[in-house]
DNA sequence: GCGTGTCGATCGATCGATCGATAGCATAGG
DNA sequence: CCTATGCTATCGATCGATCGATCGACACGC
């Protein structure tokens, strides 16, 4: 990606995140940018082709990265621990990512829609096979593994919209305290939770 | 309020909800709530003022169910569950009122915004009292108060972004679930969990 | 006739997007 | 070595459409 590609990429992210995809005018991108409102679509095609780039490359490394965390472990609670600290993590660092995902899924077509959504199952999917998994061997307390899932993915991604990189706390810190949140709010046995040392590594 | 008065607003709020305030044109808005785009200030000022009052009656009645959710308990435990029950609640019998004040806030001009982010911090010190009178008690274990706060605000707010109304889960055995899940989140005792019944009622 | 409601027509501004033109820079042909 | 050709990058000007908002006119009930 050329250098100016780049820019354009970084101003369309922090333009939707911060004044959302309708709230962004072209000609404020391009201000943004450092370039007239016609060069940008040298690297561009529509406005809602740049919107797609951004949510799709930014979800498809989580499902990569929630992928890889699953794989790094072959224990549900410990599976979990990673998820968690990447979940928290990814939405800490980059909260501008995460909250043009979560936000501006219904500023899509159908179409593009469609392949975000997609994605998005995907992620959720692993979510649900580690606690699955963690309840079938008894390590995990579920009254209800679907709302429990949805709860805590929405804690864990609210960080994306109140975290203070500059703050106080770091990342690691943050990422500790919200594993050992989730932990609780799934009832991993105390036994467990102390033996799993791959929770807080 | 007069019927059309009350269907432009709820015309709005659907708008609003669903496409953001800035996707939502003053066309679509009069269409939807059945009269001429001219005939629409007639029962508003600006489209923007249209939003700071949809967003200020429902901030100002989430802080007044707070307050009586909050005076109608002596004991913190008691008070967490009322208002983990009234927000739940809330956010899943009118999502739309929800999503709009969480995702539009931006939107606002920054005197606008100002009135409802005040709104916003009066409403999250309820919550923050009543944690740590809770944790001066004994009654509730936190180690990050101020984290446990948001990660618990989060996961409750979740459920206007997904619960359905007219699905198999009711709206009272959601809040159930919900304040179990607080008070693992919150690590509410076993024994004042039980004494409690004020919780579960 | 006067306040309340309603609307078609239209305002200036801004929207997303495209146009043709220009400048820089490479490489190939003579 | 020179210049012809072609490609990348850039922009001012401008397109038709839509934006939020306003106007004057008309209808109805008190």
């Amino acid at each position: 990606m050329t250098p100016t590609g780049e820019r354009v990429r970084q101003a369309a992210l922090e333009l939707f995140a911060e004044r959302g995809f309708h709230g962004t005018g072209i000609r404020q991108l391009a201000e943004r940018a450092g370039v007239s409102s016609a060069s940008l679509y040298h690297y561009m095609g529509t406005k809602e082709d740049l919107l797609v780039a951004l949510m799709t490359s930014s979800l498809e490394r989580l499902v990569g990265d929630a992928e890889a965390a699953v794989a790094g472990s072959d224990d549900p609670v410990g599976q979990l621990g990673a998820l968690v600290r990447m979940h928290v993590t990814a939405h800490a660092a980059r909260p501008l990512e995460t909250r043009v995902g979560d936000h501006e899924v219904e500023a899509l077509s159908p179409p593009a829609r469609e392949v975000v959504v997609a994605l998005r199952d995907r992620y959720e999917q692993v979510w649900q096979r580690v606690l699955a998994d963690g309840q079938a061997a008894g390590v995990l307390d579920l009254e209800h593994p679907a709302l429990a899932r949805r709860a805590l993915l929405e804690m864990c991604s609210g960080v994306a919209r109140w975290f203070d990189q500059a703050g106080p706390l770091s990342l690691a810190d943050l990422a500790d305290h919200y594993v050992a949140l989730a932990c609780r709010l799934l009832g991993v046995s105390r036994a467990t939770r102390r033996g799993g040392a791959v929770i807080s590594a």
